[in-house]
DNA sequence: AATAAGTCGTGATTTTATTCACATTCTTTT
DNA sequence: AAAAGAATGTGAATAAAATCACGACTTATT
């Protein structure tokens, strides 16, 4: 674990399991070997940036062959540590958190949302997508070894749950409101927020006009 | 539209929403200036950053002073075009695009979901969160006018559904399936992937330790 | 009125990421 | 066994983004 390969990039860390994904799809397909050029038209990243990325990790591949699809896959398995199942707790049981219970991110997946959590005293004891629903104020009698927290809740909770979260002992915090949320230097969070999201595509699609017709 | 300032980096273009959106709250709690460095804070961008992001549309502050919110309000609001509404198609009501279609996009927000459509036909005629949800088959024929499309379709499902998009006119898909579609030139796409993004959460948390206690 | 404090806008620098382009090596074909 | 073709891995170049650091100007204070 945090081995001294630190250089890393972070844009190639990013897409590691983007590349895992795929390279588990053509081994189901059976294939036995892929090149830098195929893996590039499938996940759409440049095939002299997919090498780079591979290459950061030593020499995966063969000149003049490709990359063998089984020998990636478990290297690629070790390293994103596909083995080792990191503990997910869910925040917020709305109508969001709700389609992330039903989502099996257990699929090609080495994270699994063990509880949630809600204010709604409706929802408590209902398993939701075969997750169990905790009530909210419950939250440190349940969290325990649990590394990450996906936060669903509303944005006006969004800062007082992190801390609570904190003090529990989660690490790392996908965070899905709007709030953009304080955390000590040791905590990670990513910020997933959906109407940027569509108001920077939106903002693209006016501004930054491609090519008129092209005909793929 | 698209006007020759061509230059705003795509950076610069991604934040924009999100500084609309605190510009915004700061103007409904009455603040009438803030300086980058207090919005820095707030959203969590660095204040130089900040500046430079502001300055590519010209001198919006004052030195000394800071900016003057409702006057960074309107400025955003018309650079944003947060007066025109885009529509946006959403397709594939299951869990996660029932969940966009309760989500409220239209607060703070330039864009409106105004039909969904679904393969299942229990799901027709329903009115889910106000939206219409129409068959997938007769996609073609309600789609008018519709610059933006939301992909929340079953992974198997996404090419071929992007294909019909492209062919009724959509220019812009925000895609939250797990597959890399493909499309011509002209249409742009944003992936938004799940369990790519809770994956990569893990693997930064292992590998990437950030300092150990600190105490905000 | 003078001084101090605050803050922008930006040239310069640094950092990060992408892409080019090719020598090298392996595979396949003849 | 030689020649042709394929594809890697990477030094070098380029591009994009973030950050530093400071002159210039504004506001606040004495």
């Amino acid at each position: 674990m945090n081995n001294e390969q630190n250089k890393i990039p972070q844009a190639t860390a990013k897409r590691l399991p983007l590349y895992y994904r795929f390279i588990n799809n053509l081994h189901h397909q059976g294939k036995l070997r892929v090149s830098s050029k195929e893996l590039s038209e499938a996940v759409k990243v440049d095939s002299a940036t997919i090498r780079r990325d591979f290459s950061y990790f030593g020499a995966l591949g063969k000149k003049g062959y490709g990359y063998n699809v089984e020998y990636l896959l478990s290297f690629f398995r070790k390293t994103l540590d596909q083995d080792e199942v990191t503990k997910v707790a869910l925040i917020g049981v709305g109508n969001l958190g709700t389609a992330f219970l039903h989502y099996n991110f257990m699929k090609n997946n080495n994270t699994k949302i063990e509880m949630a959590f809600d204010a709604d005293p409706n929802k408590l004891g209902s398993d939701i997508g075969g997750v169990p629903v905790y009530h909210v104020d419950d939250l440190e009698d349940h969290l325990k070894n649990t590394a990450v927290a996906i936060l669903t809740v509303p944005s006006t909770e969004a800062q007082g749950i992190t801390e609570r979260l904190v003090d529990a002992g989660v690490s790392g915090i996908l965070n899905f409101t709007p709030a953009r949320i304080s955390v000590p230097d040791h905590i990670r969070v990513h910020h997933i927020d959906l109407s940027v999201e569509l108001q920077s595509l939106v903002y693209f699609l006016k501004h930054y006009p491609l090519e008129e017709e092209a005909g793929d």
